[in-house]
DNA sequence: CTTATTTAATTAGTACCCTAATTATATGTA
DNA sequence: TACATATAATTAGGGTACTAATTAAATAAG
């Protein structure tokens, strides 16, 4: 069944894509989902992590981990909302913000490279059927 | 950049697939993972471990720990094989086998939720770019 | 025959990601 | 003001997946 091959194909890319990744991040100390936060966080710096979860589409307790660790390795840091203070908001560090260049460039080989052949015309389309699929089990 | 927006459409179709299918096997007391493992026993019983990990894609280690809950949980049960005592083989309980029906069907489902209004030769033309991009990654 | 090398599986340790329950603060209502 | 409700973040616990190191059995080489 093509519909069968079309999920199957789909599990395959991705979990290589994810894991070709991890290895070039690896060079960077930082891992998969570490570099999902990372890039909310280049794009719009001083979030809530209740923010950044909606943003990365995990729930909060993932992002309380995910934001723990780049705090430990020194990449990001947190503080409280004086006028709120259930709510904790989210910074870089010159260490993080450090990363965003050659993080971005190991991101567009990868994206170049899976792409390859793929004519600007298919791309298109590519795209509009990925929108129509993210949409159809959003 | 339309080759982002791809990327970043396939980790979110991923996330999504896997998150609604996590739900859904819920009710069968399986895990995502564990399902992978599964569709390959369905297919032929019998295996190593070492062939398992080579279909699934993933390392030995993983698939050591994976069969180890299905063992845990009455799916499936092991036996060394005679002529290569290194070599574990796998094979279906009764339970194992019984889930099959019910979960193809939720995978199937989810299949047709996902490719909805996309006619099929969009179908066929997907799957062709998406065989294109599996093979760069590869 | 003995030693070295290869191979299958496992263990230890790390990170990701989820659900359910809990803590702490803020807000709405009697 | 007092109590109930809502919200942000955390903790506890389970499963997925990886790397690196280890164990045990099979095979190759001297």
């Amino acid at each position: 069944m093509i519909e069968d091959e079309i999920r199957i194909l789909l599990d395959k890319i991705c979990a290589r894509t994810r894991r070709n990744y991890s290895e070039s991040l690896r060079q960077y100390n930082i891992h998969v989902g570490q570099d999902h936060a990372l890039r909310q966080l280049w794009m719009e710096e001083g979030m809530t992590q209740f923010e950044l979860s909606k943003r990365m589409g995990c729930e909060p307790s993932t992002t309380t981990n995910m934001i723990k660790k780049l705090e430990e390795y020194g990449l990001i840091y947190r503080t409280r909302d004086s006028k709120d203070r259930r709510v904790i908001r989210v910074y870089l560090t010159p260490e993080g913000k450090a990363l965003q260049e050659p993080v971005q460039e190991v991101w567009r080989m990868q994206q170049e490279k899976m792409l390859e052949g793929i004519l600007p015309e298919e791309r298109l389309l590519l795209r509009r059927l990925m929108q129509q699929m993210h949409e159809n089990i959003s």
